[in-house]
RNA sequence: GGUGGGUUGGCCGAGAGGCGAGGCAGCGGCCUGCAAAGCCGUUAACACGGGUUCGAAUCCCGUACCCACCUCCA
């Protein structure tokens, strides 16, 4: 096996070697929390958490830091709106709100989507406004060396000079020349910028500002530009040169190649594989706030249990656009109550026939699964693989092959615990209502088997669809009646 | 203007020179008292026009359309 990565900075396929042995270390871009998360914000932490799962599970001792900016224009912009006269009680935007509150708050709306959709916790998630010394050694390092100036108007904004690079623009293959100018932004900057395309590092406080929003520096009172943020943090705790960064395909340009020439003009190696996630659209446009077409998890939740969203999420190889359409729920709903139903079915029988039976684990997924994975995390052949198991086991068990069953049934959830479908929060479970809840379903089927037994399938029919309307499921099987509850 | 990516059967979505991925939906069958679930079979595709090749969805050239980024964006 080899396990290869599509690198967004070389524009191939390569082999993954990690620089230090046994270990990855990994950064993702988490989000700016100014709103709500939406989903394609979900499908990108679902792309690089199968990522790390599989790292995992090719036994790599996987470090992942996935940072939160919690200070930036958009922050305190709408944190200012809520002061204002004009403020209108948006669902869930509340009035007066610290900048700092209004982040935090967002935040933990991320960390509960990410939750509940399986997406495993980094090892650490740095937030911006607490690296701030970080930030000032490293535009320090940069002035040192020539690659970013003070704006020479006094007002504390530091930027980083584009032209002192020669390399900028590699990670995207443009020349600078080639890149579209910003009328606006070029009128506004003229003097302090020596090049339209420079970026800030820091950004002096402005008059109006919150004071809250302001730190100390060499060069005036401020606050970070976004792009030295994660420079900061990445090197702080992955070091100067790491394995992998990724994050969405829209921060490509300009973020993470800013990020990319800061770091590289510091003297850093910075990441040895840049991977990149596709966008989630809505009617074939890319799903963002700014044009208003954004799905909330909450939204699809409402629609499909957790499992279901991640398997849909989940289940494009992460690099292509994902359409969302409501319907695509029910599909990704229906193969995973295929792969359910056979795992039910199968630890029934198994427990039946094999008391000492315990949920297991082989410890190894199949080869065929394992090489679609090791090809740049190739999920939907890897889903096939998962299904065609499945589809091994059913017939197994229909076969009556116990051993033959039993395998397939440690093999699909080796398989789920590497897509992370299978921890992912469902609805609480009450066991004492479960018990109850157990009783009165067997006394329904029992009276429902007696009337069978009797050929009065009027009351047997009666009794299933009661049932059925109550969201119990009746499937009859050799061995009488099952019965489960409908998911969703 | 620049830089990337895409166009596959009714839908989703892999593949990347020869062997019909898989899922969803449909149809037929087996099973079932009837269902459900499951299994078997089955229908069907590579945007268009050229070219290379014994052979092209896959490689080359051209065309059309779509998307993303070049401004904050996962």
């Amino acid at each position: 096996m080899t396990l290869r990565f599509y690198d967004t900075a070389s524009a191939e396929v390569r082999d993954f070697v990690p620089l230090v042995p046994g270990k990855v270390s990994l950064y993702y871009c988490g989000a700016t929390v100014q709103g709500m998360p939406h989903v394609g914000h979900i499908r990108s932490a679902i792309a690089f958490d199968q990522l790390t799962r599989w790292l995992q599970y090719r036994d790599f001792r996987v470090t992942v830091v996935r940072n939160v900016t919690d200070i930036d224009d958009k922050i305190l912009a709408k944190s200012a709106a809520s002061f204002g006269p004009d403020f209108e009680d948006e669902p869930g935007a509340l009035r007066n709100e610290e900048w700092w509150a209004l982040a935090y708050r967002y935040e933990q709306e991320f960390l509960k989507a990410y939750d509940t959709l399986g997406v495993s916790r980094p090892t650490y998630e740095p937030r911006a406004t607490g690296h701030i010394p970080e930030m000032h050694a490293l535009i320090q390092q940069l002035i040192d060396r020539g690659h970013a100036y003070p704006a020479p108007d006094g007002s504390g904004d530091v930027y980083f000079d584009v032209r002192s690079w020669n390399k900028y623009g590699s990670l995207t293959r443009q020349k600078v020349d080639d890149m579209q100018g910003a009328p606006d932004v070029e009128a506004q900057f003229s003097s302090r910028k020596k090049d339209p395309r420079d970026f800030a590092l820091w950004k002096g406080h402005k008059d109006g500002e919150p004071t809250t929003a302001s730190w100390a520096s060499p060069w005036g009172a401020g606050r970070p530009g976004w792009h030295l943020e994660c420079s900061a943090m990445v090197t702080k705790y992955l070091g100067a040169e790491f394995d992998i960064h990724g994050g969405g395909l829209d921060l490509r340009f300009p973020h993470h190649e800013n990020e990319m020439a800061q770091s590289q003009a510091a003297g850093h190696g910075f990441a040895n594989f840049w991977m990149h996630n596709g966008m989630v659209t809505y009617a074939g446009e890319k799903m963002s706030k700014s044009i208003g077409n954004t799905v909330s998890p909450a939204e699809m939740l409402e629609l499909a249990p957790p499992r279901v969203v991640r398997y849909y999420l989940g289940q494009a190889q992460y690099r292509s656009v994902l359409d969302y359409q409501p319907s695509s729920l029910q599909e990704a709903a229906a193969a995973v109550e295929r792969v359910d139903g056979f795992v039910s079915r199968a630890a029934r029988a198994l427990a039946t026939a094999d008391g000492d039976f315990v949920s297991g684990s082989h410890g190894a997924v199949p080869d065929a699964f394992a090489a679609a994975m090791d090809d740049d995390l190739n999920v939907p052949q890897a889903l096939a693989v998962l299904h065609e198991t499945v589809r091994t086991g059913n017939t197994a068990l229909t076969a009556g092959e116990l051993d033959a069953a039993r395998q397939a049934l440690l093999s699909v959830t080796d398989m789920l615990r590497v897509l992370g479908l299978n921890d992912t929060a469902g609805p609480a479970v009450d066991e004492q209502s479960t018990t109850a809840l157990g009783v009165l379903v067997e006394a329904q089927l029992a009276a429902r088997a007696r009337a069978r037994a009797s050929k009065d399938w009027a009351a047997s029919d009666a009794i299933r669809d009661t049932l059925a309307a109550a969201g119990v499921v009746v499937e009859d099987g050799p061995d009488g009646a099952n019965w489960s509850l409908k998911r969703g």
